[in-house]
DNA sequence: TAAATTTGTTAGACACAACTAACAATTTTA
DNA sequence: TAAAATTGTTAGTTGTGTCTAACAAATTTA
């Protein structure tokens, strides 16, 4: 069994690797906003436990056992935000602070009965995919809007990020999953877009663009 | 803000108060299943914190702000419980262990919504009052089964123990909550106790009848 | 009431997970 | 390629919450 700070540290390298393939302790340092010594040191911890493979100043990678591990972590928050939505009645914005706690939660009892109860769903409310049970999870395939052209037409599938500000700002602007909406113009200066979709109009920057992800229509 | 032991330090001073008046700095170790030097020191810690009273070898009082602060962490184990059995289908038996675990989830809008879709009960699943969101609860002044006599009618208003193998025990014989029973006979030698209900007759421990508790018809 | 038992405290150690300060390796850039 | 910047490690410290061993106070009982 891992502890709570471990498990937060095999959730991180799997986001990170997810994103940039490898990791530094730099990075997970920053990402955990936890000092590098700590950082190295637990990567000792890990790499004893075989959840890491690391060698001093060579990029860490989870192992298959850390892989595992880290999506079934991911598993429980995506199941609990989804369940939080589904069932409860929570706004997507609000889930991601209670999941981050009750991701950490013993009891396979808990997490199997929110699945039944959901339906067994593939996808969060953020459109991210859930792993299944042995930890097996399907890659998403989408790109960032930040990288489609002029005169795309495309439909929203998942947020990058899941913090209450940025889903609070989508919410203004009436943006959610599923949006279809078309590519009016693209700022090269600063990457900024302007899209319409029903009756709106809105230019976005690319902070916004970089972490919505479309499918193209 | 409190940490996940003293959370529990409280929790246990709170119902060893309830049961006995008083806490010894022993029977906080047995309890906890921590050895005494470290209760002691934890004594010290959250007297400090002004959430209990403590001077060397006297008894262990909370104060009345360590009585709110384990009674909204009592709250949120109850609210659980019932969420779990009303609205997840979970039985009895199986709710205290994940309970003992989301009580210390940070999220004041979580437990608000378990709140309102329960309806805003006043008991949770084993009959035990939950404390309103400012911490005070409606005492429980039913009598032990144990403490009844021959030839008594009564009715099952609450169990005080919510582990798994008692509870899993009271369902193999059909005993639970609101159910009424007539008391035929006490062994004066052992304290074990027959009882009627429906179509059983059944002769219980006073290990069982002294986790029962009851109130006259 | 003196001895025995129970209860509680003090002192010191340990594991965990964080930190800072100092130094070392690697990578970038001038 | 040498200097500068970045990245990473080592060594030592801290706070939390646990422990054991030894001693001290309080209570029970003979």
């Amino acid at each position: 069994m891992n502890t709570l700070a471990e498990e937060n540290y095999l959730k991180a390298i799997f986001a990170l690797m997810d994103e940039n393939g490898e990791v530094m302790v730099n990075e997970l340092s920053q990402r955990l906003a936890i000092k590098m010594p700590t950082v190295s040191s637990m990567m000792k911890k890990l790499a004893n436990k075989n959840l890491v493979t690391y060698e001093s100043y060579k990029p860490i990678r989870l192992t298959e056992k850390g892989r595992v591990e880290a999506a079934l972590i991911i598993r429980k928050h995506r199941l609990t935000e989804m369940y939080l939505v589904e069932k409860m009645g929570f706004g997507w914005e609000e889930v991601h602070h209670i999941a981050e706690q009750i991701e950490h939660i013993q009891s396979p009892e808990l997490f199997a009965k929110m699945d039944e109860l959901l339906g067994f769903p593939a996808l969060d409310p953020h459109g991210s995919p859930i792993p299944d049970s042995s930890g097996k999870m399907i890659p998403r395939e989408y790109q960032k809007l930040s990288h489609c052209k002029t005169g795309e037409k495309v439909k929203i599938t998942a947020v990058v990020n899941t913090s209450h500000e940025f889903l609070t700002f989508l919410n203004g602007k009436q943006i959610h999953l599923g949006l279809e909406m078309i590519i009016h113009s693209l700022e090269p200066f600063d990457g900024s877009m302007t899209i319409s979709y029903k009756e709106n109009k809105e230019t976005i920057s690319s902070v916004v663009t970089d972490r919505i992800l479309v499918e193209q229509l």
